[in-house]
DNA sequence: TTGAAAGCGCTAACAA
DNA sequence: TTGTTAGCGCTTTCAA
């Protein structure tokens, strides 16, 4: 096992003082061309790589920023880890995900290790009862941006979705459509996503004049075996002429209880779900769905965080930026 | 914006020196108690986080491994992802997820950021085009675990798939059934899953004393486009009755072709997968398909990683270790 | 049980 | 255009 080269060995390999294979290293433009080459060959031959932790110490940046999401295995969650590894690295920025599981304490555990690690900004989907910690994050200049959803007291980068509206427009169609005992399976009600789905539900029937009855809504935990579970409640209390579920995770789960139960779609029960997972447009009938900018909700978050990170700690008192993106119905078969 | 505190000013504040700071902060058994619970009150006050960056140069170590997977999107990699971190983060090392989008420069980008950043270990699926980095890493003492692929000539530990054996067994299973034009679509024929896959397509064939049509052979690149692509080519082409794709992307895009061309499954194709997405049980009939044990693939390849490491230099020169994992057949009623 | 001090590998201010 | 050198914040030997 070869040892590690430092740029002290490079240095000497090629002649020339540290301070130049720095510069080389850097693209520093007034090295001499002749200097340059040598010590870029030197680097070639040797497969020297500069050691990044040293530079970041040095440097007191480490081009890096923290993401905490609830869960790679979501594919919302996947798909904001994307958009949020692209744009970070078109500005030259990696990336170090963290699954926080919606757990205040994992979310936590991992503030620390981001903070530790000294990356220069987190994006996350908060649980929301880390306020303190995160507060501590910004004002030790580690500038912290939100995604779908908020945390209350705390001033920052926030993107969001209009939830309410979305949800809105999904039951006042199903209403309008004639159904008029939809049942409805909520996410938490403490989480933003949730609470607004439902503020929606209620808010179509208000509008549409037709009166709620507080027994078809149900409130799962947006996993898919509480989707399964709540529908199967509904089923069984009662008469449900059309189902809204939402989130996509629930939605499945809730799709295989109206499967398992030999309900005809849209026959037996309209069908309609908040996110848009791939099977919902590859089953017959298509489900209606609220598709989500999900990706763009990923990279704006990114494009935020990596403004004020470049900004520097001058930032830190600027106002901080709400964008409230749009969710948009996409009418199928299902209802 | 509060300035950082560093170990310095904690020693002061707790009045002592930062030797002992760094004792406490690291659970060295021989302080005496009163000074550990000043120290700690201090930390506890202040708020302090050791400064990752500078103890990783110190320590020669980062506790943290460099994980480059094809693609957080595809379920596959991400429960991959998941998979590796839970181990991980069980042996208190942290990971860098990285994108390697399948592209040999992409993969050779990420190596070095990786091993500027002195990442612990390396577990990758890997494109099999960087094999004389991977072989430099490994020499300077990172160690590298290969998921899903091999690559020739490096010697490394790594997890694998029964593909051909899994792949031999559902070909078996609708030759005996009696379909006799099984369509297949493979992956990419210069990658292990790829090519082992077809070798079982071809293989159940030759036990079952069926004659081979090559023509039903299309070779894909495992995204869902060329599922649906291949699969409108195989229904123009002839008369098909039975389809296999090779693997849950393709399968998707298949599936769509299949829906919109009219086709009823199994009456008028058979229709059978490699791989097992959430939809497949959705649909009715269910979807024929093969199961990997993916969580375990991520983990088992976490945990060599992680013994490797942990042993040290010394490891280097150890056998490489080989796993194979065995996939499973789940009969529907697609086929 | 504690402290002093060297040094990990790099960058950047300053001097030449 | 290049070199010298201090110092980023920590851990760890060695000595007390």
């Amino acid at each position: 096992m070869k040892r590690k080269l430092n740029i002290e060995e490079v240095a000497e390999y090629a002649g020339v003082s540290t301070a130049t294979v720095s510069r080389v290293l850097n693209n520093y433009p007034f090295v001499k061309d002749e200097t340059r080459r040598r010590v870029l060959q030197v680097i070639r031959e040797t497969n020297y790589q500069v050691n990044a932790v040293a530079r970041n110490l040095r440097r007191k940046k480490t081009l890096s920023i923290g993401v905490i999401i609830s869960n790679v295995l979501s594919s919302f969650y996947s798909v904001i880890a994307k958009a949020v590894e692209d744009t970070a690295i078109r500005n030259r920025f990696s990336t170090v995900l963290c699954n926080g599981g919606d757990s205040p304490e994992k979310e936590l555990g991992y503030l620390k290790v981001l903070h530790e690690n000294r990356v220069d900004g987190v994006i996350l989907s908060p649980t929301g009862k880390n306020r303190d910690y995160l507060n501590l994050l910004i004002s030790s200049g580690i500038p912290v941006t939100l995604i779908d959803r908020t945390v209350k007291g705390l001033q920052c980068d926030t993107v969001l979705i209009n939830n309410r509206e979305a949800s809105t427009e999904v039951v006042r169609h199903m209403l309008r459509k004639g159904y008029r005992n939809i049942g409805f399976i909520a996410g938490p009600l403490d989480r933003l996503t949730g609470a607004e789905r439902l503020q929606g539900y209620y808010q179509a029937h208000e509008e549409e004049g037709v009166s709620i009855n507080k027994e078809l809504v149900k409130v799962g935990d947006f996993l898919m075996e509480s989707g399964k579970a709540k529908a199967n409640e509904l089923f069984e209390e009662g008469k449900l002429d059309a189902l809204y579920v939402s989130n996509c995770d629930m939605s499945t789960g809730a799709y295989v209880a109206i499967k398992e139960k030999g309900l005809r779609i849209p026959e037996d029960i309209g069908f309609a779900i908040f996110d848009d997972p791939d099977w919902a447009s590859l089953v017959t009938p298509g489900v209606s769905a609220v598709r989500q900018p999900v990706y763009t909700l990923g990279s704006t978050a990114a494009d935020l965080l990596v403004k004020r990170i470049v900004n520097g700690s001058g930032s830190v008192d600027k106002e901080p930026v709400k964008i409230v993106l749009e969710a948009r119905f996409i009418e199928r078969g299902s209802v």
